[in-house]
Formats: C-alpha cells, structure tokens, sequence
DNA sequence: AGGGTGGGTTTGTGATCACAGCATAGGCCA
DNA sequence: TGGCCTATGCTGTGATCACAAACCCACCCT
C-alpha cells in the first residue's frame, strides 16, 4: 500500500517526520499561494489517495485549516475552499491593514540596511513574476516581501494572525491577480521601502496600508 | 464502554451531535475562562475516558485547540496549556487593543439603548462575580461583556480573531485573577457605556484601550 | 550515597474498519 | 416525454488496534 505514495507536492521542507504535518504544509501552501480556486472540493481520501497517507492524517490536516479558516465545513462534513462574500473580503483587509500596519511600524526602529537590501531583491523577483504573468509565483513572493519586513517586529503571535489573515484570502487573491491583467510595479513596496530608510513612520504606516488595501479593492465586485 | 461517559462539561449547548465538537466546545470554555491553569497537561486517552468518546474525537479536538493557539504541543507531541512568557503576553494584549478598539469603534454607531441596557445588566453580574471572589465566573462573564458590545460591529472575522486571542490568554488570566485580590468595580466598563451613550467615539476607544490594557499590565512580572 | 541505566508503562501516530447520511444518476411510471 | 423515486456509490465519523518513542521510577554499579 505504501508504494502507491505520490508525492506531488513539493519536494521541499522535508525535515519533519509527521505525515500530518507533511500534508498540512502542503495544502497550506497551496491555498495561500492562490494554487486552489475558491469552491473547491477536498475528499479525505482523495488527500490521503494523491499524499499517500490514510485518512487520519488527511482528516487532522483538513481540519487544522478548517480552524485557522482556511477552509470551510458544510453542515454535512464536506471541506471546500471558501468562496469570500464582499463584505468578508472588505473586512479581511481592514484587518491586514491593521495588523500589519502595526507590525511594520513595530519593524521600523530594527529595519537596517540588510533588511531593506533584501525587501529590494524580492522586489526584482515580484516584479519577474509580473512580466511572467505567473500569478501563484506573484502571490507567494508578495506575501515574502511582507513577512521579511515583519519578521524584524519581534511578534510572533501578531505575525501568526496575519498569516492566518491570508490564508483565508488566498483562494480570493488568486482570483484577484488572475482578472488584473496590467503590468503592474509594485509601486507601493517602493514607498515603503523609501519611507524605510527615511525612517518616516506615518509615510511607512500609510505606504503599507494603501499596498495591502488597494489590491483588495478591487475584489470587491 | 460507553456506561463511562461521565459529563462534568456545562451541560448546555448540547444541541450539536458531533462527539468532537462537544469535546471541542466544553475543552474550549474551559480554557478560555480560566478553568485549567498554566503547564497543565492534557492526554488523549484521558480526555476520551472524561467525556466517553474514543481517542478520534479525542484528538481532533485538542489539535484544533493547538492550531487556534489555545493550547502548546510540545515535540514529543504531547499537549499542555501554554505557560506564556512576559512579551507574549505584552503582544497579546497589544492584539487585544488595536482589534478590540476597532471592533468598539465600529459598534458605535450601530450601539442602540437595549444594547446598552444589556451590557449595563452584565457589569451588575460581573460586580456580584467580584463579591464573590469567583475567578472563573468573572473572567466568563467580563468576556460576555466584550463579546456583546463587539457582535454589534458586525464583524464576524474580526471578533473571531479576538476570541482567538481570549483563549491564547486564558490559563494566564486565571492567574491574574487570582492574584489579584481588591474588589475591583469594573470602572472602565462604565466609562464605556458612557460612551456609547454619548456616541464619544474618541472616548470609547481610549477607554476600551484602558479596560484591556491595565489588567494585563499587573500580570507581566 | 549518588548517578547512570534498565525495564515497564504511558503516550501519540497512523492504519483499518464498520456505519450512517447524502448526493446523484439511472430507471420507472403516469 | 416529463417528473419522481430508488439504489448505489461516495462521504465523513468514530472505534479499535498495532507500533514506536518517550517517560518514569526503581535498581544497580561505582
């Protein structure tokens, strides 16, 4: 039975030993990252089928999304990526633009010069994915830019919030930036980056809350 | 097997016929109001015998609390309630303010004189709480307080991710409360129903800030 | 007498199975 | 020909079991 293990999904971060783990990551990146439509259907066995685990493992993974949200339960059982009505879109922003204008503004007094080096060549790479129009890439490097800026806020809890705040937007977001077809530069990473250096707080506060706010707009249909 | 069931859980909210919601809930309340105290550990076998059920629902539950942060799983995979250090708890009650004041602040508007008849009805409940020195029943029932005024806001994830934060905060607030032994007038409540009924906007958030804020501030050692 | 080490016990992990509910698709009757 | 109804598969739920690792405590060696 163990032969029929066909592993898929990334190749990558196989340090731990726990399937559950295993298959949670995977899926949690496929549903943060855009890879998963919303509406879309999981089957345990089908999980357990495509990771090569039985269903305990499929069914613990499952359900650990389901409590961070980033899946949704029917009456009867059945695990689907969630499809986000407006009003649950515009409230998922207004809270990344609160957590996450205050964890850039936390990260502001410990942004030194390799921070901001760094945030600057994952620009380069936003903007590749841009020209590549390679959506699940776009949405993964974006969301790199910001977690290397929040890291340096020293708040795990704060950051885990707002990492659970794009996993429930990640079916959403991969719709987003399938309709926006224009090329777009991350202008607004620029500003924050420029309000950085300058080490002008209410620019940096602004600069992410517009970056985190207008994309979302227009999502809403 | 099944003769063993013994419910010493709340005997209420029964309405649901999922054994692993059940345990969820009753494990849930009584992290979240106090009940377990901080470093106390939790085993498969031994929640399924208090409840009846076998370890699958058992452990769906716990994983759930673990994924929601209620709870710690050490890399033994065992589980305890968490023993929160100085700046996690400093980030928490931070994540209480900004999500809370906003959550007051969209209720506002919405905040009508029976609501503030209820909340009114509740801080007498909470001040018979404190006579009574009942740690537990106080921490409930403050809870009931906030909850009420933020379901107003209509703000369904957002009041999610602070009772989120209530229960990552729950074992330690027993502590809090348990130390501390002034009967305490829940003053800033009133300075809240106060301003709601002035409809002082500026004054609700200040006072919502303070009411979270100060009680945390005694437990950081 | 103290510290390391052995075994017995307890723990979580994952697989498998029986079962009940549901959804769908096909057939059946008017 | 159209609508209803049944049957079959597929789904999640929960119980049980085998197994390996961790833990605990007593015992033994130095």
């Amino acid at each position: 039975m163990s032969i029929s293990a066909k592993p898929t999904a990334s190749p990558s971060s196989d340090t731990t030993a726990s399937a559950h783990d295993r298959v949670y990551r995977a899926l949690r990146a496929r549903i943060m990252y855009g890879d998963i439509a919303p509406g879309e259907a999981l089957t345990l066995r089908g999980i357990g089928r495509e990771f090569g685990v039985s269903m305990t493992p499929a069914r613990e993974s499952l359900r650990r999304l389901v409590a961070e949200g980033a899946l949704s339960l029917s009456s009867s059982g059945r695990v689907t990526t969630p499809e986000l009505s407006n009003e649950r879109i515009e409230e998922l922003a207004a809270l990344r633009a609160l957590l996450e204008v205050e964890l850039s503004s936390r990260a502001l007094p410990r942004a030194h010069m390799a921070l901001i080096d760094r945030l600057h060549s994952i620009n380069v790479t936003i903007a590749e994915m841009v020209s590549k129009r390679d959506a699940v890439g776009y949405i993964r490097t974006n969301l790199e830019f910001h977690r290397t800026l929040y890291l340096r806020a020293q708040a795990p809890a704060m950051l885990a919030m707002a990492e659970t705040v794009w996993l429930q937007l990640g079916p959403t977001m991969r719709a987003l930036y399938g309709r926006l077809r224009r090329t777009d530069p991350p202008q607004n990473h620029r500003l924050i980056i420029a309000a950085l250096k300058a080490g002008d707080e209410p620019g940096l506060r602004l600069a992410v809350r517009s970056d985190v706010t207008q994309g979302l707009r227009l999502l809403v249909v």
